[in-house]
DNA sequence: AAACCGTGGAC
DNA sequence: TGTCCAAGGTT
């Protein structure tokens, strides 16, 4: 068995001349200078970073850190104010537990982070991945990070032949061996790096690569078929109406949704349950007018809604929602699927 | 522990 | 077009 000393090494050079640039990254430059990153930043960006590309993130990270530029600013923070500006990432959880993250760490914990892994991870959306890059990355604790970067690259570099899931914690283990005990934060964030840009899922560049030579997957000729994965289910596919009413004032009939489940807790357009054939729900007597269908793909199924509109009088008293000022409202402020609605019924109702 | 939970880009 | 995939966590 190896001790993965020289790879550590291998990977560590490449990343002194190869780190991405990131707005919440502490390059290898400043951080061998004493400097450490903001833990709050860390947080922040890892928990967006959670199945999220980083070109998806870029933008959401500077509006949040731009508007709440500490944990205590988002700590203090109305509940609707910060869905809405997660609003499009995805993922709606993630932005309930922030917030319940920010206000045990404002409230409880005097605005400071925990700094070991066992600390961070009793945390609100905070698992075992997100607790180890928080320890390693901005504290630069010895922690081993495995995320699908970490797990392909260890796949690959040990020829790792059973599929995943089954095989992630032969993953760790081999990730953990791998992990050296000097700079540990640069380490996490090389071999994330290694598998977003050289070790990738297809066509990866291993000519590029600083392990190559390490590589027993390369060795092989097999890298491009590791890791294995099991097959997926096939997506079943939903149906639903939904509905788009605006009031002679201007005003939108929108709902907040349960704060469990899907799209839980953001804002939405009252309408059916999504099901294969579910039944009809107008929120309110009106003439419903057909405004097209949206498709979208969730997770786990395919929806087709149906969506229709229609203009409300201004003594209307609709059976669900909550009419929403014009000017208080804002499509950027939906989920994508209820902005596709928007969308396709934005020409019927407009004033 | 298997199911649930979003979205957009690449191919 | 459909499928895969991305810095996973919770129940």
């Amino acid at each position: 068995m190896r001790d993965g000393k020289a790879e550590a090494a291998a990977l560590l050079s490449w990343y002194d001349s190869h780190a991405r640039v990131m707005p919440w990254r502490v390059g290898p430059a400043e951080r061998a200078a004493g400097i450490r990153p903001d833990p709050y930043r860390v947080w922040l960006s890892e928990v967006m970073l959670q199945q999220t590309t980083v070109a998806a993130v870029r933008d959401y990270f500077r509006r949040f850190t731009g508007r709440w530029p500490d944990v205590g600013a988002l700590a203090a923070a109305a509940d609707a104010e910060v869905m809405a500006e997660w609003a499009g990432l995805g993922y709606y959880a993630r932005a309930r537990n922030l917030l319940k993250c920010a206000r045990v760490v404002a409230g409880d914990l005097g605005g400071d982070f925990p700094d070991t892994p066992d600390g961070l991870r009793a945390l609100p959306g905070i698992g075992p991945y997100t607790a180890a890059a928080i320890a390693a990355i901005a504290f630069d604790r010895p922690a081993t990070v495995v995320d699908g970067n970490v797990e392909r690259v260890v796949a690959r570099l040990d020829r790792v032949e059973a599929p995943m899931p089954g095989s992630k914690p032969e993953l760790a283990r081999l990730a953990a061996r791998l992990t050296p005990e000097a700079r540990p934060g640069d380490f996490a964030q090389a071999m994330m790096d290694l598998g977003a840009t050289i070790c990738t899922p297809r066509n990866p560049a291993c000519a590029l690569c600083p392990l190559e030579g390490f590589c027993k997957a390369r060795g092989a000729g097999v890298q491009g078929d590791l890791p294995r994965k099991s097959a997926k289910p096939p997506k079943p596919t939903r149906r639903g109406y939904t509905y788009v009413a605006r009031r002679d004032d201007g005003a939108w009939l929108l709902e907040e949704r349960p704060a469990r489940g899907l799209l839980g807790g953001m804002l939405g357009w009252p309408g059916s349950d999504w099901a294969e054939a579910p039944d009809p729900a107008p929120p309110a007597e009106a003439e419903w007018r057909p405004a097209g269908e949206v498709r979208h793909t969730f997770t786990h199924f395919h929806l087709i809604l149906t969506v229709l509109a229609a203009r409300l009088p201004a003594d209307a008293t609709p059976r669900r929602g909550t009419l929403v000022p014009g000017p208080k409202f804002s499509p950027g402020a939906l989920p994508t699927v209820m902005r596709k609605a928007h969308d396709a019924a934005r020409a019927l109702v407009e004033n």
